[in-house]
DNA sequence: GTCTATAGACCGATAGAC
DNA sequence: GTCTATCGGTCTATAGAC
């Protein structure tokens, strides 16, 4: 380092960055649209407006390119979290959290997770960025799961595991689009209907 | 057609089917376990035992293979639909479909639906025999939906079809294989679980 | 002159099709 | 068992910024 010219230095890293973000948003919106296996470097290249072997500057690997999109995707779940009152009640904030994700599905940022044996599982779960992140995650919504069922609010017969699995499987609810497709309802109303199956059931109450 | 051998040509029809039979259910098998994309003609191929080629002289496409497993699981839900009760409650019903979709995921027998933009997409809307099984299914179970709304057992605010694909999504609810994963639970216990988290909600009540 | 990014050709492997 | 297309990944030559 050229302790001589910061500056240069740290323009040059901003423009780094900034490319950085361009590239991880792309690949955010390719991976919600069609999914890992069918999203192609070629495409994430053209809609960046760079050249593939640029992307390469940058990422190893395909892994992780969607990776660091996961990272992304991990990072604003957390900041939301964090923005989330630790004075309301817990059952307020686990509803905050799923109305989020359903929007965020909705507006086509929320890539499929990918339960399956792909070749990424393996590069998420040796991701320490990847995996501190859902770990976090999961234990901030865990501790309000619990204080929800403790005051009552949550069904306490459920066991916590279920109901933060159901929650993470809310985020990627083809519900979500299917209502979409169909085109009866806005973003809004779809989120309210999925909220209610999610939380009331289909039961009558 | 030989009037004079008809035994003959239909033994030969008879493992004709039969082996398009063994074919169809590995398919399904392969397409529950890794989906569209990841499943290979070469994999179908070895586990059914017949050279690739062979599988040409059925199907003509990777889709119409998918399409065939796919339109098999739709006969057996019509005739798991027809064997219910007319008699019984509209919300029995309901939930004996719930549950035996989701027997059949735990069972790795349910591919996974291709919602996004997929080539087999494409394939299932114009296969007549994929979707006229789709429309008599969500016919039944949409008359099952109203009645039991109308007679206040599933929450009448919910418009029907919300109730329809939400019970779709739930056969392929990845919260199944989640739990199966996690190893905490039997398969039984798994679909009690799931079957209170659709019909009765998280919330306490 | 040096560094970096680009464009495009290129390679190898895989997998669908026949 | 062969053909061919696609795609992940690499390489080289050119251009431009400093």
């Amino acid at each position: 380092m050229n302790t001589l010219a910061p500056v240069k230095v740290s323009f040059k890293a901003q423009m780094h960055l900034a490319r950085e973000d361009a590239i991880v948003q792309a690949v955010n919106r390719l991976l919600a649209e069609k999914g890992f296996d069918a999203m192609t470097v070629d495409e994430v290249a053209a809609e960046v407006g760079i050249a593939k072997a640029s992307l390469y500057k940058h990422f190893p690997s395909k892994e992780d390119l969607a990776c660091a999109a996961m990272v992304r995707v991990m990072r604003r779940a957390q900041a939301f979290l964090k923005s989330l009152p630790d004075t309301a009640a817990p059952i307020d904030n686990i509803k905050a959290v799923a109305r989020w994700v359903m929007a965020l599905n909705l507006a086509g940022e929320m890539p499929t997770l990918p339960s399956e044996n792909s070749s990424l599982r393996g590069t998420l779960i040796q991701s320490r960025d990847y995996m501190d992140g859902l770990i976090e995650i999961s234990d901030m919504l865990g501790g309000w799961i619990e204080a929800a069922q403790a005051q009552g609010t949550l069904n306490p017969g459920l066991p916590a595991i279920v109901v933060l699995y159901t929650l993470y499987a809310r985020a990627c609810d083809p519900v979500l689009e299917f209502l979409k497709a169909a085109g009866q309802h806005t973003d809004a109303q779809i989120v309210d209907l999925v909220m209610s199956t999610c939380f009331e059931g289909l039961n009558a109450r």
